[in-house]
RNA sequence: GGCGCUGUAGCCAAGUGGUAAGGCAGAGGUCUGCAAAACCUCCACCACCGGUUCAAGUCCGGUCAGCGCCUCCA
């Protein structure tokens, strides 16, 4: 708990445990829920670059949890349940799929593991009975809460001191509490409150932050490598998690990673302030790697500024280097045999560059740029003539391995243009069709038809550009 | 009020004390029927004021501005 950028050694050589907070499923992802997945997605995918085998769990929370600390709260889930007029574990459901959908669209590796809080309340009452037993939480009116003048510690992540701590919350809540400041690890569940269990304190369900404890000790054991989130859940979430884990006596998490925030004109974006922008929107209206280029293109500690100019930029940054590998694989097949030696240790160099880059804190802005630095290099000598094929592919390698394996941003292996699969063969041979249309007009000097032709694409969006080796086409 | 973070070009964004990565946009040029792409060239007194140092965007103090957490939030 140093607050600072430390070596990682992980408990056991070669493998690494990480665990991760995962979405509450009663509503859209927006774009914020994207920067932590991408950030440790990134992190995930260097770590397998590196050799590490890395188990990967995120749990998915479904248990509703309230709106606020008072009583009468009413628990998300059945907010949302009673305005979509569902079943609460519909609700949780639908959600859960549309998270999952959001996800792999943006290239996110599945986790290893995706465990429900609703599908782990045993260990969830163990833990909680554990807590009781050695005197760091107690029973009260069929609630049990954490007693944090119990435990030291209390506070040792997020720097704070219990005496700093503003008085907290409602009166009714405040005669169950010993402090104020003590938070809930089971709640008596009120009569109508359709999410609940049975326990040794009565009817209930969990509180928010025991399903963590409970499911990252459980797949990863004690002591696990890395915990993962967002700023925002540093406190209280997380470090409720430790005083709970640590006070039952198990070693928790040994490294602490914490995305920072997303903003839009500044601010925070979030659902309570309602100035989120969903991705299924975004997806709408984006290429799926543009949107992830645009996450990584900051460091995930920092915050993201996200406005239309950020888009516009991300936008034509990917398509520079996605270019660019297109055109290293569009002359693959026809380059001459054979290498070029300045050029393979300048590619090299981009590599080792990437390579530490992440090494640092996975500084992922600074391997872009080593891309980047790649694209210049690999463009210039293509545009000077045939490059060898050795040195294409170990150019390709790079795009593909780094750009691809790494930061998610190609598939890892080649694609043809972006057309649905299925319909490619359909799509290109028409192209083809049309673009030979187009020479026989320019040959002709016809040029009012074929730039009407041209027109008429665009419209589709779809680009056409003459090059020294005849007419090209994207989308 | 408590804890913490940030202020780098029109925009996005790195930066380990030694005189500012990268991308987008913009300007000029090469190529081209035109356009696009690509290539070449250009484009920052690092919020402000003090201090430490041979040397500070980078360390220390202060000022101003913005943001986050302390209540659900990724």
């Amino acid at each position: 708990m140093q607050r600072q950028k430390v070596r990682f050694v992980p408990t056991t050589a070669g493998r690494v445990g990480m665990y991760l907070c995962g979405p509450t499923v009663y509503s859209d992802a927006h774009l914020g829920h994207a920067k932590k997945e991408v950030a440790f997605d990134v992190i995930r995918r260097a770590l397998m670059h590196f050799g590490y085998v890395v188990r990967y769990v995120t749990n998915v929370t479904d248990v509703g949890h309230l709106q606020n600390d008072s009583d009468d709260g009413e628990d998300k889930l059945l907010a949302r349940a009673r305005l979509e007029q569902l079943e609460p574990m519909e609700v949780a459901d639908k959600y859960f799929w549309s998270f999952v959908s959001d996800m792999d669209a943006l290239n996110i590796l599945k986790p290893s593991i995706n465990p429900r809080a609703t599908g782990h309340i045993t260990e969830q009452i163990a833990l909680i009975e554990e807590l009781i037993a050695r005197g760091h939480a107690y029973a009260s009116n069929g609630s049990v809460y954490f007693d944090v003048r119990s435990w030291p510690d209390y506070g040792k992540l997020s720097g704070r001191k219990l005496d700093d701590q503003a008085e907290g919350t409602r009166e009714d809540i405040r005669t169950e509490k010993r402090d104020p400041r003590d938070f809930a690890l089971w709640k008596r569940a009120e009569a109508g409150h359709i999410m609940r269990w049975e326990s040794p304190w009565g009817v209930g369900f969990p509180g928010w932050h025991i399903e963590c404890s409970a499911m990252s000790l459980k797949y990863l054991g004690e002591g696990f490598d890395i915990h993962g989130g967002g700023l925002d859940l540093q406190f209280p979430h997380h470090e409720a998690e430790i005083a709970q884990s640590e006070a039952a006596g198990h070693a928790f998490a040994r490294y602490w990673m914490h995305n920072n925030m997303l903003t839009i004109n500044g601010e925070k974006m979030s659902k309570s302030k309602g100035n989120f922008t969903t991705l299924k929107d975004l997806l709408m209206q984006h290429d799926p790697m543009v949107i992830r280029y645009l996450l990584v293109s900051s460091h995930y500690r920092s915050i993201t500024e996200f406005s239309d100019a950020a888009f516009e930029g991300a936008r034509s940054g990917y398509r520079r280097l996605s270019e660019a590998l297109h055109e290293i694989e569009r002359h693959l097949p026809t380059a001459p045999s054979g290498n070029n030696a300045a050029l393979d240790a300048n590619i090299a160099a981009h590599r080792k560059a990437f390579e530490d880059a992440l090494r640092d804190d996975f500084n992922t802005p600074k391997a872009i740029a080593a891309l980047f630095g790649l694209t210049t290099d690999m463009n210039a000598a293509m545009n000077r003539g045939p490059v060898g094929a050795g040195t294409l592919n170990a150019a390709r390698e790079v795009y593909r391995t780094l750009g691809g394996g790494v930061l998610g941003l190609f598939s890892a292996s080649s694609g043809t243009h972006s057309a649905q699969a299925d319909e490619a063969p359909v799509v290109d041979a028409l192209m083809e069709l049309v673009l030979q249309a187009r020479q026989n007009y320019r040959l002709n000097k016809q040029y009012a038809q074929a730039d009407e032709l041209r027109q008429t694409l665009t419209r589709v969006g779809v680009t056409v550009e003459d090059t020294k080796d005849g007419p090209r086409w994207r989308k």
